[in-house]
RNA sequence: GCCCGGGUGGCGGAACGGUAGACGCGGCGGACUCAAAAUCCGCUUCUGGCAACAGAGUGCGGGUUCGAAUCCCGCCCCGGGUACCA
């Protein structure tokens, strides 16, 4: 008899079962049933492009091993799929080839649809999505309606980052150093009307609700720090001259008495007009010109000498009423605050550079705890033109220099106390500022949702209608962007009647950005087939949130910030009840190769499909849990592929084989759901074997736990139930994928050991036929290995599913999925033996066994008894003796 | 600069404060074979020793402890995120 594992033959064979009797879909019916035994496990949705690479396969590799193990373990699963397909790839690649990026779009989705089934993923198919499909855009924009009438929607005008090469704006979170996320191309700064979403809104509950979601705390903090919460407060500075108020916002309003200049950013609307007419209205044109233009990188760097160029003017500092010049310089940022600073050189790093280049006076109002006190403490006039080496501080301490009222005061109270002042005197008040900015959603692309407004000269923007949604994409011939949206010149679609007035209207040619797509997708999946609304709030909010979602730690801001936004908005404008999407992340590592991102350029990649191929899907999938812990980064290696296979292969053999020496009695009696004939019978049809499902009884039953095994056999049921053990709970929670793996692989040497035992002398491998001993002894023996072959096939289904089916079947005729997660014994995880470790000074000696639960009397004897310890403890004196029972003794001695 | 991670054999990596190096890769040796592949078995942290064994050892320096890869303090290096955020 031939045993060869063969992928090739197994594989196809399982995917044509589930997919024929669509083992996978779970209906809307049985969420309800579930109550909280429903679980929705999901996978961040993938942009289809070209086909999937390896971090595609190890993302669904994760995700479905925690789908299969959370079925096994009685909860009902939602695992769906879907495809993030609109986007820039394939609108570039229209304007390349022509191609309609409609095509390309859905090639790559068949291609990864289909790969998806090669990859044996336990998907409910029944709710695939894709973005770009009007089924799906309709609720896109329907969404964005609902968001419009709440007022989390605006048009407005802004300066906006606008690409030069793919012409279009992009979002803060979009834009990395300065350059466009896709296109590297140096980001510009272009003032624009704009569609924006509020979600400036719900940044204190963006912030808040962090706290009870079970999230890698390094994302947390990464989206914690891009809200930027800070606290602090709002100070007016007037200008008599302009006889206008400018607002700034400070943490340090405890400083206020060291103000010394006030600095306005470049793109602050008042900087001109401040010097209009004036001297200085030529330098500061000219400085603010070359502020704007400059690239923003360059402008960001902190190293980069402080440049600006004064204005002429003066505000008042409303504390002490002390006139401070205004500056311009481009340190000072438009996006931040108020666009406006009061500059404190004695205690902040930035303004002490940019007075140090100016010559600018610099003021100390707070002294350090521990230093001594300034000429003059206190209540002086120290003031110097240039700063000691001590400033600028930064750091806590008694206020100097400042207001009797304060002087000698904690700077943190008084920052209490004079933003009190502040607001008494409607000067100021506590404030609270975030960095993070409103989300411009709008694009000016062609391949995106059409954002579903009308202008109407008569009536203004007019939202269109709920029943005449989707508003759909239209065909265009010129893809090319000009600066304005490609959709502009469809002529016969932008124009159209107002649904208000009925008179001629024009069509909003802005497609949405494609992250609006993927904020909500995870709804859509909970009631995809829906066609009266996006989704049934008693379906959606009985599966959601999201119990495990899993992905790439490249979405920790934008993709997570923008989906948790969108379930705060739409839970408050009452479509739904879910406060946070993602209950759990899980982030996985990157794959490299040689230490290096892959990359087609590189032309360092590796295709999982040639992987498939050639060692099958199980072992692609198993080699990707197996590599490290699946959140680090890992390195591909081709001989650790082969080593996987390796194991697989031998595990499917040894279970094939014990098969062969007993397995599989099907489809006799009470078996009715077993599927299709075992060992042998390789290549039956699909499901219809049910039915008629011959008998194969070959010696003894099955591959039951044996009842009372002894020896060798009783060794190796107690590995299988440790690997049992082991494997639960590395897989349940920790994610610590790779040693479950290396646990089976212990279990199926521990397999082998005893196969060769049992075939009697040295194993000659696969071409041998296992010369079946027939005595007692050998059946008992290939009883147990048929146990722990099955607990091992059984074990390792959530990673290889197809070995797994294929195997549990030869050997018990049951469906593996099927079976609920075996259960470790405890009679079998304890021994009435163990390893005494024995140490003299925490050095180890020697290692004894001891009977399990001796007391520390009998182990601290057992330890004095060692021959070993003795001659360690000659000449010295036994202090103490320390007993950790079932563990070790340590002998302390001086 | 700031905020996270992380430094363990030739390599990827294991280790509730209690046997450092599970498992895999690679390497070496052996069995099978006419031979090779495949397979199976054994060895594989370093140093000394024929061996029993002894010593050293988890980036570096200290500390806590009977006992530290693990906890604490101070450094060094690598990776990631973020950056003139007032």
């Amino acid at each position: 008899m031939e045993l060869r594992y063969d992928p090739r033959q197994i594989e196809p064979r399982w995917q044509r079962v589930w997919e024929d009797e669509r083992t996978w879909q779970v209906s809307n019916d049985a969420v309800v049933d579930a109550g909280d035994d429903a679980v929705y496990v999901l996978e961040m949705l993938p942009y289809p492009s070209g086909e999937p690479h390896v971090g595609h396969l190890k993302n669904y590799a994760i995700g479905d091993a925690v789908a299969h193990h959370r079925r096994r373990i009685g909860k009902t699963v939602l695992h769906p799929m879907g495809y993030d397909s609109f986007g820039l790839p394939a609108e570039n690649n229209a304007i390349k080839t022509g191609q309609h990026p409609r095509d390309a779009t859905e090639a790559s989705i068949a291609s990864f649809q289909r790969q998806f089934r090669e990859w044996g993923v336990s998907i409910d198919w029944s709710r695939e999505i894709a973005s770009h499909r009007p089924e799906y855009y309709r609720w896109t924009q329907w969404i964005f309606l609902k968001l419009l009438e709440a007022g989390l929607v605006e048009r407005r005008s802004a300066a906006v980052n606008w690409d030069p090469v793919e012409e279009t704006v992009l979002a803060n979170e979009q834009v990395i150093d300065g350059r466009g996320e896709r296109s590297g191309a140096l980001v510009e700064i272009r003032r624009l009307e704009q569609w924006f979403l509020r979600i400036t809104d719900y940044a204190q509950r963006l912030l808040d609700d962090l706290d009870g979601i079970a999230w890698p705390e390094h994302v947390k903090t990464m989206q914690r720090n891009w809200i930027g919460r800070s606290q602090g407060a709002r100070v007016v500075f007037r200008s008599e001259e302009l006889d206008t108020d400018y607002e700034v916002f400070t943490t340090r309003p405890d400083t206020l008495f060291g103000a010394t200049f006030f600095v306005m950013a470049p793109e602050h609307p008042d900087v001109l007009r401040m010097v209009e007419g004036t001297p200085q209205e030529a330098e500061v044109r000219a400085y603010v010109n070359k502020a704007l233009t400059a690239d923003r990188s360059e402008r960001g760097a902190a190293d980069k000498a402080k440049t600006g160029v004064a204005l002429g003017r003066e505000v008042v500092n409303p504390v002490n009423g002390q006139r401070l010049p205004v500056y311009v310089a481009d340190y000072v940022l438009m996006d931040y605050g108020t666009g406006a600073i009061m500059a404190v050189p004695g205690h902040d790093q930035r303004d002490f550079d940019f007075a140090r280049t100016y010559g600018l006076p610099v003021k100390r109002v707070i002294v350090g705890a521990d230093e001594p006190a300034p000429e003059g403490f206190p209540g002086g006039d120290a003031v110097w033109a240039v700063a000691p080496d001590s400033l600028p501080y930064t750091g806590d301490g008694p206020l100097v220099d400042s207001h009797p009222d304060f002087d000698g005061t904690p700077n943190r109270e008084a920052l209490d106390a004079i933003t009190a002042w502040l607001d008494r005197e409607g000067k100021g008040e506590a404030t609270v500022n975030f960095r993070l900015r409103d989300w411009l959603v709008s694009r000016q692309r062609y391949w995106g949702c059409p954002i579903p407004i009308v202008h109407c000269d008569a009536c203004g923007m007019v939202p269109v209608p709920e029943d005449q949604l989707p508003v759909v994409l239209p065909d265009i011939d010129d893809y090319k962007p000009k600066g304005r949206s490609p959709l502009a010149a469809a002529e016969a679609w932008v124009a159209t009647s107002c649904p208000t007035c009925g008179g001629a209207a024009r069509r909003e040619t802005d497609t949405l950005d494609t992250f609006v797509d993927s904020s909500w997708y995870f709804l859509r999946y909970t009631d995809a087939g829906n066609d009266a609304a996006p989704w049934d709030p008693a379906i959606t909010n009985a599966w959601m949130p999201v119990d495990q979602y899993i992905g790439g730690v490249e979405h920790a801001i934008l993709h997570l910030l923008y989906a948790r936004f969108f379930a705060k908005a739409l839970t408050d404008i009452g479509v739904l009840d879910v406060q946070e999407p993602f209950q759990a992340l899980f982030t996985q590592g990157m794959i490299t190769m040689d230490g290096a991102k892959m990359s087609k350029s590189k032309g360092n990649t590796v295709a999982p499909r040639e992987i498939v191929e050639r060692f099958g899907a199980d072992t692609a999938r198993t080699y990707v849990c197996f590599l490290g812990p699946p959140d680090h980064d890992a390195d591909w290696s081709e001989e650790g592929v082969e080593g996987v296979h390796r194991f697989l292969s031998r595990l499917w053999r040894l279970a094939a084989e014990a098969a062969a020496q007993g397995g599989a009695t099907v489809g006799g009696g009470d078996d009715a759901g077993s599927g299709e004939p075992a060992a042998g019978a390789a290549t039956a049809g699909g499901s219809e074997a049910g039915a008629g499902a011959s008998v194969t009884v070959t010696g003894a039953p099955g591959a039951d736990q044996p009842a009372d095994p002894q020896g060798d056999d009783l060794e190796l049921v107690r590995k299988a139930h440790w690997a049992i053990d082991k494997v639960s709970h590395d897989v349940d929670g920790r994610f610590a994928f790779n040693t479950a793996i290396a646990a089976v692989m212990e279990l199926t040497n521990a397999i082998s050991a005893r196969r060769n035992a049992l075939v009697g002398g040295a194993g000659t491998g696969a071409g041998t036929d296992g010369a079946a001993s027939t005595d007692v002894a050998g059946d008992a023996g290939w009883a147990a290995v048929r146990f722990a072959a099955a607990t091992a096939v059984s074990l390792l289904q959530p990673f290889a599913p197809h070995l797994a089916a294929d195997a549990f079947e030869r050997l018990t005729g049951d469906r593996v999925w099927e079976q609920p997660w075996p259960v470790a014994e405890q009679r079998f995880l304890e021994r009435d033996e163990f390893e005494l470790v024995l140490q003299v000074q925490g050095k180890v000696r020697d290692r004894v066994m001891a009977p399990t639960g001796a007391g520390k009397d009998e182990l601290e004897a057992l330890a004095l008894a060692s021959d070993k310890v003795q001659g360690h403890l000659e000449g010295k004196t036994v202090v103490k003796v320390v007993v950790v029972p079932g563990k070790l003794v340590n002998v302390v001695v001086r």
